[in-house]
DNA sequence: GTGAAAGCGCTAACAG
DNA sequence: CTGTTAGCGCTTTCAC
């Protein structure tokens, strides 16, 4: 039963007083020598482990970060979790997991711990704040916005350049050679859709390239509206030979429609997607798509967040991680 | 700055006693309605919010339960969060996450977690204790393993039947006429990858096919080592016609070792994965697989945590989930 | 350098 | 039903 071990037994046991138990057991550089190896003896023969809601109670912080996504079971968020771990389990930092579904209340009641003292601080990766809130005036140095932009909002943010990051993308494309290309959105108007969206537009003039009627279709980033947004595609008069599409997802249901109608990918269309999702690569053909720097972003965001929150950094700021496109084997000329 | 509004203020807006505003608070039905909705609307109106540290410590309780993984990067572990989540989230318990990169020394630490307070209980899905550990004679209802087993450990596990789901989909190959069937194991020797193991191996005994020599190769669960363990199968002076993967990453790498030999899956050589990852029926060809229910298992590790936890339940079980086998595109006939 | 005492904000026991 | 009192376990003034 070691959980029962508290400062003061150890107090007793060694003959000082409970605040110099404290003192000895927090480096604090305030006890001597003969009692603070014995105070440490004593502490570790009984198991003492403190208890850290009361210190949590004492010192107002929780030592736990919120990490609030839109759905956990979207494997997308996972390296972003991942290097958010690990910067905040080096700073002795805990991570409370956050799921909203996309319910505006749910989000609100993210930002409800927060006040409640649950978390110190939050990474929040859902594109919005919960309607009509009123964001306390406090809390813009404990929150920081990855993947997505909250515009006018004043949150520090960790993100990509979608503008940027799809132009190059469909320049690959044009750069193989070919001139009838379409493209499959996320769900608009979201602004990482409508960001991708923007590069696309901007590649395609930027190369005087037209944009036929149809050549642009909407989906929603899953798998299914990727396959439908395709067959459409696929059925215009005069159907492009490439596709930029939205994200890895939707470019998997757009090898399906492509296969179903007996069109070879790449030889007859190629395929472009976008995040490098986890397994991307391991597809038969393998995909050529974009590639987002999760892990690196879940680390950025959680060392503005710890920088934020030790008061180092006082002022909001957006950091741009760069990505990379990644030629794999769903493009070729046409 | 609605943060800062405490018991105490409105106490005394509302000219009553701390008690009685908690007691209002708490829905304990032990307020008189004059007082009772007078306190409410104050609390209302200043924005009250319990600092839950506070509470915790008062209650000792920490309403938050602790998620541990070995790699938190996996996509696999994903609907088990989903499922913990939502029953966690029902009823009022936070997850906190654990990634132990097949750490000893951070497996301990997740533990000692649980006797510092951090939370109340543990879902445990590593595999085994920390070296040396002695467990804790009260931590039996606070730990429930999913997944994997703890042999020998009487926590409550929520687990598959790995060797009746392996046997299962060994059967499906001999069924379709499959006689030269080789398999991919996982790293062995952990549990799980022994017992789909020993389901192969019943299920070629119980039809008197012959494991020849090289039919079983050795992976560890990744994408590389089932291609290579692939080629090793494909090298063999006869080689098999079927495969049984111990799971579907290593499937992904057995789809991309046939195709680089120029071997057809499904018309030359079937592949049956295991996990029913996501997007796994996105592949062309979609896998075949068996399916392992992780939403659900995550529902009822949690809903058997919270039952322990309350004291509903105080002996601890074995659950067996029930897996079902997914047939798709990459098993036929030889 | 160390002890005594106060108190973080809340809830529960005890009176009345 | 409601107020008073105590205290969860820790850290941190404030004295000495």
């Amino acid at each position: 039963m070691s959980s029962k071990v508290k400062i003061k037994d150890i107090a007793v046991k060694a003959g000082v007083a409970p605040a110099t138990v404290s003192r000895a057991l927090s480096n604090s550089g305030l006890v001597a020598e003969p009692k603070l190896s014995h105070i440490r003896e004593v502490a570790a023969s009984l198991g003492y482990r403190p208890n850290v809601v009361a210190r949590n109670l004492r010192t107002q912080k929780t030592m736990s970060i919120l990490v609030v996504v839109r759905d956990i079971g979207n494997p997308f968020y996972l390296n972003v979790f991942k290097g958010a771990e690990s910067i905040a389990r080096a700073a002795g930092y805990s991570l409370l997991m956050g799921n909203t579904e996309d319910d505006p209340k749910r989000e609100e009641e993210y930002f409800e711990m927060l006040n409640d003292g649950h978390a110190d601080g939050m990474i929040l990766m859902t594109g919005k704040l919960p309607q009509d809130y009123e964001l306390p005036k406090d809390i813009s140095d404990k929150v920081v916005v990855a993947l997505e932009m909250i515009d006018g909002s004043n949150l520090s943010h960790v993100v990509i350049d979608n503008e940027k990051a799809a132009f190059e993308a469909v320049n690959h494309l044009i750069s193989l050679g070919h001139t009838r290309i379409g493209h499959i959105t996320g769900p608009i108007p979201e602004g990482m859709s409508v960001r991708r969206l923007e590069g696309y537009n901007k590649a395609m003039a930027a190369a005087t390239l037209p944009v036929h009627q149809g050549y642009i279709q909407n989906g929603d980033f899953s798998y299914q509206s990727g396959e439908e947004a395709t067959y459409k595609l696929l059925d215009l008069p005069h159907p492009p030979s490439a596709i930029f599409i939205g994200n890895d997802e939707m470019a998997f249901g757009a090898i399906r429609a492509a296969r179903n109608k007996d069109i070879g990918v790449p030889e007859d269309i190629s395929i472009v997607g976008f995040d490098d999702i986890y397994l991307g690569q391991a597809f038969v053909p393998a995909l050529t798509t974009v590639n987002q720097p999760c892990l690196e972003i879940g680390r950025q965001a959680m060392m503005q967040l710890l920088a934020h929150l030790s008061g180092e950094k006082n002022s909001t700021e957006t950091m741009i991680v760069p990505t990379h496109f990644v030629s794999r084997e769903t493009t070729a000329p046409p």
